[in-house]
Formats: C-alpha cells, structure tokens, sequence
RNA sequence: GCGCCCGUAGCUCAGUUGGAUAGAGUGCUUGACUACGAAUCAAGAGGUCGGGAGUUCGAAUCUCUCCGGGCGCACCA
C-alpha cells in the first residue's frame, strides 16, 4: 500500500501545492471498503489554503482522475476517496510476498544503528514465574522487530546474579542444603532454602547478619564464598536456558549485574569531577529537583554503590564498548521513574545518545488480583504453565488430528504459541490478570487460531503441489474479477509494512500480533468465499499465489512474535 | 500529599495519532461440514466510550475538573 500512498500524496502535493509528506500523513482508510481503498479527508488543509474542504477534495480529485493512476476517485463531502487497480495491485502485493516477504513488512529505516536491548533478566536462584515470561517475549519480539527494520541488535539477559540476597542462598545452603538435592533441581531447591531463611530470620534475627557477613566475604573475594556463588549461577542457568529453549528465545550476551562491580568506581569518579555529586543525608547523590524527580542515590550512606550506579556503569559500557547507538530496556513500568533518573543523569553527563535510551515499560502479571510475590512463595511457575497448555495441545490434536505426524513437536509449538500470543496480543501497559483459562484457551484471537491458519493454507498448497498445480507468480485479474474477500486480504497483506512500522516505533509486539489476526480473518473469510482448487484458469491461480503470499506473511508474522509456524496441526 | 499509567459491550481488549454509522474475540441465541482442515465462517442480541465542562467544521482520541483502579515517590533491584 505504500507505493499507492506515496503517488496519492506525490499528485495531491503537486496539484494543491502541498508538502508531500502533508498528504501522506492524512491519508487513511475508508470505514467502508465499499467507499474505496484510500481515502483524503481535506478539512486538516482548509485554513492554510483558505478554502473549503469540499472545493479541495473535487480539486485533488481532479488531478488524481488526470493522472490515470486509479480505478476510480469520487468526492464524499471534503473526503476524496479512491478505489485502487485492484488487479494490478494485488498481483503486486503478491508478487512482492512471493520474492521476499520481509520487504513487505519493513523499509528497513534504521541501517546503521545498533541496537541493545535488555530483557528477561531473572534473578539467580529464584524461579521462572509466568511474570517473566512477559519480558522475556516482549523483549524476544522487539529484538527480532529492530532487526526487520534494518538495526544490528545485541540481545543481552541482565542477570540479577548479585546482591545481599547471595549472603542469604549460601547460609541457607550451608545451614540445610546440600549438593545433591541442588543438583536434581537448582532453581527449585535454592528458592526452597531462600524461603526458609526468611521463615527461619523471623525467629532467628541474627541469620540476617550472618547473611550479611558471607555477602561481605563474597564481595571480598572469598574462595568459599567465590565457589558457592559461581557455582549458583551455573547451576540456575542450566535450568534458565532449558526454558529459554523451549520458548525459542536466545540472547548475544549474558552479562549479571555482578560484571559492572568494578566498572562502577569510573562512573563515580566522573560524576564528581563534572560536579554532579552531593552530599545529602550522608548519601551521594545526583540532585534532579530540577527535573522535578528525586535524587538519585549514587552511593549510600554506608559507601556502597547501588542499583542507579549500576546501571549507569552498564549503559555506558553498552554504549562505548559493546557500541550500541539505541539502548532499550524492557523492564516493569514499577520502574519508570529509576529508569528517568538514569537516563537524565547520563544527559548531564554529556551523552547526548541518552535520548536514545528508552525504558519499554509493561504492566504487572498479578495471579487472583494479588501481586506475585517470589519473595512470599507466590509464584506460578512457567514451565508448569508451559506443560499444561502443551498438553492442552497434545490432547486437541488426537481429538482432530490423530494422524498427524511429529505430534510431540506440534503440540510444543501450539502450546507454547498460545501462552506467548496470549501475552503479547495485548497493550503492554496493562496489568494482567493470569487466568489458566485464558492461557489454555485455543479459540479465537489465539495464537493456534493464527497457526491453524497458517496450516491450513499450507494444507491447500500441498494439495495443489500433488495436483501439479503452480502457486508462483500470480496473473494479474481484472478488477471486477476479484472477489470482495480476495480484495480485502490483498488489502489486509498490503498494510504490512505500516503495521512494523508502528510496532517498532512504539516497541509494540501486539501492532503485528493485531495484524496477523487480521490477516487469518480475511483469509478464513476468503477460503469460505472462493473455492480455490476448484477455480479454474487464471482465478486458480491467482487464488494459489494469494494463499501462498498468506502463508508466507502469517509464518513471518509469527516468526516476528516469536512463534512457531508448524506446516499442519 | 505529589508524579506517572489505566478506565470503551456481561468478560478480555482494538480503535490507523482529531475524521465518515465506535469494532473484534469471548460468553449467550442461531445457521453452515458426504465441502480445498469446523482450532473455521456467517447472523442476532449486547454501548451515556467512567461523570461533567471546554477547545472546533468534527472528540473515544486534545485541555481542565471530579470519580474509580494500578504503580512509584532516596540508601532493595
């Protein structure tokens, strides 16, 4: 739809003596497809003109009737709307999704930039809730959406792999752990102990300055201490990166907290000598009353640094060495104003990048209304989300599908797809209830529905393979030979490159998750419609081509989300 | 108290950045498989866009105010 936007704008522009760009931006589309494809509405243009919005659309009219470029322009008020050469159109759609479908969804704006995007960062020794999941696949989405629309991304997992909570898992560990229970199952074993130590703390005050000594033997460089710690981090990351395969999510970098500890002095020490530091409350802080924030706390009043100081040392680290030009976050909106503070601080410090730096904040996962609390033992645990909807699958498949082959496969795929579309079909910015019949709900906006889709046009093609029959390169049709609902998913594949557009730049993974519902509509409205192997002539294979182009935009848009596309379910 | 976010159908949410008659899914009622896959499609009922005021040709969208909910407001991350 772009080109035919951009020579809409280009003759309106022209005739009316109007920035290009102007008429572009007003273009949109009709409530009614029966109105046209485009429309124009006038009134925005009516003061700097000084003339009324319907004498401007019959004018822009005219130059587009002129031209020849359209099947039909019409005046409705000050709107000028204009029907597309739906023929010519959707061989090109097509054709363009045939030979490359990435250059339907992206333009590719940001070659050159480098991207580095902070997700998932789970802490160490605890578990995998189902609230991790959401920045784990909004972040997934985001990097593979950067990366469409031509960034070099650098995915980098901010482990939470240091802090008082060490001093906590070691006396833990040592007081009632041991080596082989750990083993079996890190992640659950040491959350276990670490809920222990706060039950035991509330009887025992003192296990809090144990804790604190062994953090302090840990931060010393302690051999014991050294041992245990490392040794933590191992064993929950085995257990991390189990999960992170099955969600098919990877990172360029792991790089924990606990590697800017010696990065951070830098930071301290240029702050003071730019005279952003000051004394208050026995704590160094930078004072940002001016931007109506609170300070932020450099280093406590104890000396020691904290988590500002951390992330300051990271971004510089990501920005000078790693050498990012943007630096995304996604992390909680409860953080939003930290992330303020930061990005504010790194502006007085001269980086001028710091307007790059964005904070891609998203609401609470709460289970039952409450807020999950790993700290209280309230957690839903992943994997165990992951394993019911997996089964969910399982059992659906040998109802309709019994003879499938790969059916452990597909059931992951469908499973999984349907807890990770669930989370990201909606805004960001609203908390969400975790609901089990949400989650195992197949039907409707889901993301099965958009694999079942996508399946099924496969299903169609593979029948036209057996038939010999071609799906390549589509005839272009007369217009008033296209069906209404062919002509509806043309025109919903068309808006591809819009919808990255926006998804990127609002780092939104439900603009494409939208899209691809969209598009399985239109398409199981027009597989409804018009036979398709039973057409004939030019009308089957067009048909053909506009299921293939179908197929190749739901596998990309799912691919985008960080879903699989099985090819039968 | 101050700041930010949210409020649209019974429920979960869209709404192209101020445009035409506010749309989906789900649930309910109903129709369509001897049919290229019914994890589908179609039809119906369901709305004071939280309330009020303002801005203008035009407001779910912008401003103000009130109500309701969430989050944050210095030594946790």
């Amino acid at each position: 739809m772009y080109e035919q936007k951009l020579v809409l704008a280009g003759l309106v522009a022209d005739r009316l003596g109007l920035e290009s760009e102007a008429v572009w931006s007003a273009i949109e589309y009709p409530p009614d497809p029966k109105l046209g494809d485009l429309a124009l509405p006038c009134f925005r243009f009516a003061k700097a003109l000084r003339k009324p919005p319907q004498a401007i659309a019959a004018d822009a009219a005219e130059a587009l009737r002129c031209s020849g470029a359209f099947a039909n322009v019409e005046v409705a008020g000050g709107y000028v709307n204009v029907t597309l050469r739906r023929g010519a159109v959707a061989a090109e759609v097509i054709g363009q999704a045939q030979r490359d479908v990435t250059g339907l969804f992206s333009r590719r704006r940001h070659t050159g930039r480098r991207a580095a995007v902070d997700y998932s960062s789970p802490n160490i020794a605890k578990p995998f809730g189902v609230g991790h999941l959401r920045s784990t696949m909004i972040g997934q989405s985001i990097c593979r959406l950067l990366a469409e629309d031509g960034y070099e991304v650098i995915g980098i997992n901010h482990l939470g792999d240091w802090g008082t909570q060490f001093g906590k898992n070691i006396v833990a560990y040592l007081k009632w752990g041991d080596e082989e229970t750990v083993r079996r199952d890190p992640v659950k074993e040491l959350f276990r102990l670490y809920v222990r130590f706060h039950e035991e703390a509330k009887e025992h005050p003192e296990l809090e300055d144990e804790a604190r000594a062994w953090f302090k033997r840990l931060e010393d460089g302690d051999e014991e201490a050294t041992r245990l710690w490392k040794w933590f981090i191992s064993e929950s990351l085995k257990a991390f990166e189990q999960t992170y395969r099955r969600l098919g999510v990877r990172f360029d970098h792991y790089l924990g907290e606990s590697f800017y500890n010696d990065k951070m002095d830098a930071v301290v020490d240029e702050l003071r000598q730019r005279g952003l530091l000051a004394q208050s409350e026995g704590a160094e802080v930078v004072d940002l009353s001016a931007y109506n924030m609170p300070p932020c706390i450099i280093r406590k009043s104890d000396g020691a640094t904290i988590y500002a100081t951390r992330d300051l040392a990271a971004a510089l680290y990501r920005h000078d060495v790693l050498g990012a030009t943007d630096l995304i976050y996604v992390v909680g909106a409860e953080q939003k104003l930290h992330f303020a503070q930061v990005f504010k601080v790194l502006e007085l410090m001269g980086r001028g990048w710091a307007r790059h730096c964005h904070h891609v904040a998203f609401g609470m996962m709460k289970y039952n209304g409450e807020r999950l609390s790993t700290r209280r033992g309230k957690v839903v645990y992943l994997e165990e989300v992951l394993e019911r909807a997996v089964e969910e699958a399982r059992a659906i498949i040998e109802e309709k599908n019994p003879g499938l082959e790969d059916k452990d496969r597909v059931a992951e795929a469908v499973g999984i797809g349907a807890v990770v579309f669930n989370d990201l079909k909606n805004n960001r910015l609203h908390d969400v209830d975790f609901r089990w019949e949400d989650v195992l709900n197949f039907d409707g906006e889901t993301g099965p529905y958009a694999q079942y889709t996508h399946a099924r046009a496969c299903s169609v093609l593979r029948r036209a393979e057996a038939e010999g029959l071609s799906a390549a390169a589509p005839p272009v049709l007369a217009d008033d030979l296209l069906a209404q609902s062919e002509w509806l998913l043309v025109h919903q594949l068309a808006q591809s490159n819009e919808c990255l557009e926006r998804a990127v730049d609002g780092f939104d993974p439900s603009v494409i998750a939208r899209h691809v519902l969209d598009v399985c509509h239109a398409f199981n409205r027009f597989y409804h419609d018009a036979p398709i192997l039973g057409a004939e002539g030019d009308v089957r294979r067009f048909r053909l081509a506009l299921t293939d182009a179908t197929r190749r935009v739901l596998a990309h848009g799912l691919y985008l989300l960080g879903l699989e596309a099985p090819e039968a379910m």
